[in-house]
DNA sequence: GGCGCCTTGTGACAACCTTCACAAGGCCTT
DNA sequence: AAGGCCTTGTGAAGGTTGTCACAAGGCGCC
């Protein structure tokens, strides 16, 4: 039914979704493709084809019901389910995620945590405390989580997806800058930090040469 | 010179520019397309294609200098000046990227953050003091951060954004869930960890209904 | 009801990106 | 030096993504 939504789109799917709860939020209850695009600084017939390709949700001189199409895409994203979270590795960023993450974010709750390093097992953390990555198996299962980040040095981020493949993990967020040999049926999604700020290098560089950099309108691309 | 290049071109040379490093580690001096390739799960015709932009710098019948590669990406990707980083907004994420990126992370160096919360000034975070956010001219001028990385709630998010634009801050590195409208020659770029796992989600909810998802491959698109 | 105004959904077009296939070129062995 | 083997660089093909323009359809006013 749902054909095979490619990964730029999901991500617009996202971004609009977010538009729609701030519309909501704000009381509107009736939006248009275009009202949209200029509210949020968007492409009106990039909305329209992407909404397109999941049903007919608009009504034509009106535009789209805010709180249907808002539940609709919710649960197109699989965001109307509980989605919990196992961070493996507990530094900085694993921790601070763990924070972030902790409650209140919607589907996502980080429920468990583990690490290697004995000095940081035993620590409560956002309600949970962190266990010995060997209890992998054990702390997966006992916590139901479904999705593992991955926030461990990058020589240590194939060995914990395996781990995690192993322990029954569903999916995966891998925070290490190293390609991750995939297993069939466990997706992962890759997040580089530092390749955003290289991003901006590059500008900033080449604008240090010619007059004006070409990466202005580069809100547009919302690239997550 | 060098002709435009793409936001995907970029990621990827990032890319290869870290597989290089790690070749070099290990001691490789030559590499072909292909060895490349097979190692981290790249395409050969890709890479081919993409250091061909650049300028011939591979040698027919035998590959590529590891280490005369590795200078020449630097180079381009601006990564041989130092790019010193001011946070705005010192919550959890904002503190994880201080210390994740306080020191010995290549190019790039938080030098400086601030917070408009009066409880977090004045604390010492990775051997910077955290400062009001409404000095934040001076800090900049005093500091010489050139990238702004900014981890404020969602709707402050343009309001900071403009602040820094004002600032003189030459570029932006975003992590408020909120498209901003930008200013020109002051590149932004978007980094939405929550896009990630709802991009998850998706993959996980649709692979409970079919019996399998087609994102297994998404370790071959290096997202950033 | 008819007419004008507005908006969606969509087919065609254009731009972009990736893959393929191969000629050009370099090294090594004989 | 000649031939085989390997690899780069590149034009062309194929696929994907984004944009445009317009027909189909709904609302409200007269």
């Amino acid at each position: 039914m749902i054909p095979e939504l490619s990964s730029l789109t999901l991500n617009r799917l996202c971004v609009y979704l977010r538009c729609l709860r701030r519309l909501e939020a704000d009381g509107v209850e009736q939006i248009s493709s275009k009202g949209l695009a200029d509210r949020f600084h968007l492409s009106a017939a990039q909305i329209r084809k992407d909404l397109a390709q999941l049903g007919d949700f608009g009504i034509r001189g009106v535009g789209y019901d805010v709180r249907a199409l808002a539940r609709e895409l919710t649960e197109i994203l699989g965001l109307d389910r509980r989605h919990p979270l196992i961070v493996i590795g507990m530094g900085n960023l694993g921790r601070a995620l763990a924070r972030y993450l902790g409650f209140n974010h919607g589907a996502f709750v980080v429920v468990a945590g583990v690490d290697n390093d004995p000095a940081k097992v035993g620590g409560e953390i956002a309600g949970f405390t962190v266990r010995p990555t060997s209890e992998l198996k054990e702390v997966v299962r006992e916590s139901g989580a479904q999705v593992g980040v991955l926030t461990v040095p990058a020589d240590a981020a194939q060995e914990n997806y395996d781990l995690l493949v192993e322990a029954g993990i569903r999916g995966v967020l891998n925070f290490a800058p190293v390609p991750i040999k995939t297993s069939p049926g466990v997706p992962l999604k890759d997040v580089d930090l530092r390749i955003h700020l290289e991003e901006l290098a590059y500008y900033l560089a080449s604008a240090a040469g010619s007059d004006e950099p070409s990466g202005t309108r580069s809100a547009a691309t919302a690239t997550g």
